[in-house]
DNA sequence: GGCATAGGGTTCGGACAACAGACCAAATAG
DNA sequence: CTATTTGGTCTGTTGTCCGAACCCTATGCC
């Protein structure tokens, strides 16, 4: 997730010991990144983590260190206090943000490679199979994508929107794959990238694809997710492509 | 992957400490459902494993002291003694077989579902984008499927040609989900449902998917593959019509 | 038969992770 | 000013994992 291997390596490296700190890293990264938590204070305090999480407070503190040294949270004591998504969360400076993406380009584009493959099967397969209840939470989360106020919001929304997609599979290893690789770029990004005119764009084919997943038809949803899930390449690839650095790689 | 939660998992339960002997187990019972161990000595040594895996004897004892309970290994001891993959491996009895599948029912299906809607895409895929190095691979995996003199054999075979079709889609994360289902599936049940008619079947059906993926016509492949998939689903149907238990649930 | 050897089986202590709980320090609400 | 909420610190306990030594047993070989 973060950088250690994922948990389901399957066969050649060594096994390494998994901390419980990594795990909660883990979680909390992901969270920001779907969404959960948005800039702002968010995060419940250590206490209620370990209780939630399950571990102890140690832990959760140990994790907390770790993404406050990375910079992705701020801390604040007192009453009132705890920790903080910072503003501009991820990889701060625009070089920064080069060099990441740069260094992992190869994975990243596995990952958009294997999402413009997966997300049109599960809109496909959603629209085959979704229920009443699964219209109505679609639906639901088309509205409140439509209404999202700021870029937080959007972004919440945006990641409901595609979770209430991929659980009308009624599959949920198909639901952990797309939650996985939206995760996975927003994390090695910093942040879904986003603009103006790429909210324009989605809007109108959020719209699309849930109207056709919810009418059943599912090679239009699929084609329209096809589309729709180059939108974070595209923007990845003029970033760097702005920033100018070489990174040129056969797509 | 055998039972407790995979550590990848995203959001919701507890987090658990995950034992570096579990790992172990995970990668054991892997390596034999993919074939790299097959029936009769073939374990390396304690100490080997030990080495090989970067843990210590304790915990590389600690699995397979677990896989023996359950009956996947036997022991020998003394010299040219080790641990040795039970002939029938998986749980044994037919009953054993009936509540292991009856209690893991839904996970079996949203597996096979999974499976008969992400295997077709990478055949797709594949077909789409084999270079010269993947057709003398998978043309070299079928030659070995084609030419595997037994059931282990043929086991392995199967699993490697499957690894070289995926492998040809030029995706990591493509290959780790096909070989992520195809290993939660053999190890769900103990071994791929195997008979000699299935064979048969496979036979042909390997034959023409490594055909129409190596002169790239995608959506043959597609459309082999979902059948071909279909294959150890119809036989632990099959299976569990047999034994009579009513496991019945929605397909 | 007898012995060396290659395996599994057992035991011990140390390093470290994780937990649980108590307590300190800071900052704010009231 | 004071009470409360929150992060920050410390301590003791438990359990995992490691490493290494040592024991037991079957076998190959002389």
């Amino acid at each position: 997730m973060t950088d250690a291997g994922d948990s389901g390596a399957h066969w050649g490296g060594p096994i390494v010991a998994r901390h419980v700190a990594d795990d909660v890293v883990d979680r909390l990264v992901t969270a920001v990144a779907l969404g959960v938590y948005v800039t702002g204070q968010q995060l419940p305090t250590e206490r209620e983590l370990a209780a939630m999480l399950g571990v102890s407070r140690s832990s959760v503190r140990e994790a907390l260190r770790q993404l406050t040294e990375t910079g992705y949270l701020d801390v604040r004591r007192g009453r009132n206090g705890g920790y903080f998504v910072r503003a501009d969360w991820g990889p701060r400076s625009a070089e920064h943000v080069q060099r990441q993406i740069v260094a992992n380009w190869s994975e990243f584009l596995h990952i958009f490679d294997a999402r413009t493959l997966v997300e049109p099967l599960i809109a496909r397969t959603a629209a085959s199979r979704r229920t009443e209840a699964d219209i109505a939470a679609m639906t639901a989360a088309l509205a409140d994508y439509v209404a999202a106020p700021d870029h937080d919001a959007s972004r919440r929304a945006d990641s409901a929107l595609h979770l209430a997609i991929a659980e009308a599979t009624h599959n949920p290893i198909l639901v952990a794959m797309s939650v996985d690789l939206r995760a996975r770029i927003t994390l090695n990004l910093g942040a879904e990238p986003y603009s103006d005119e790429a909210r324009r764009t989605a809007l109108v084919q959020h719209h699309d694809l849930v109207a056709a997943v919810v009418e059943g038809r599912g090679e239009e949803a699929a084609a329209i997710a096809a589309v729709h899930f180059t939108i974070s390449e595209k923007l990845i690839r003029e970033l760097v492509a702005r920033a100018g650095a070489g990174a040129e790689v056969t797509p």
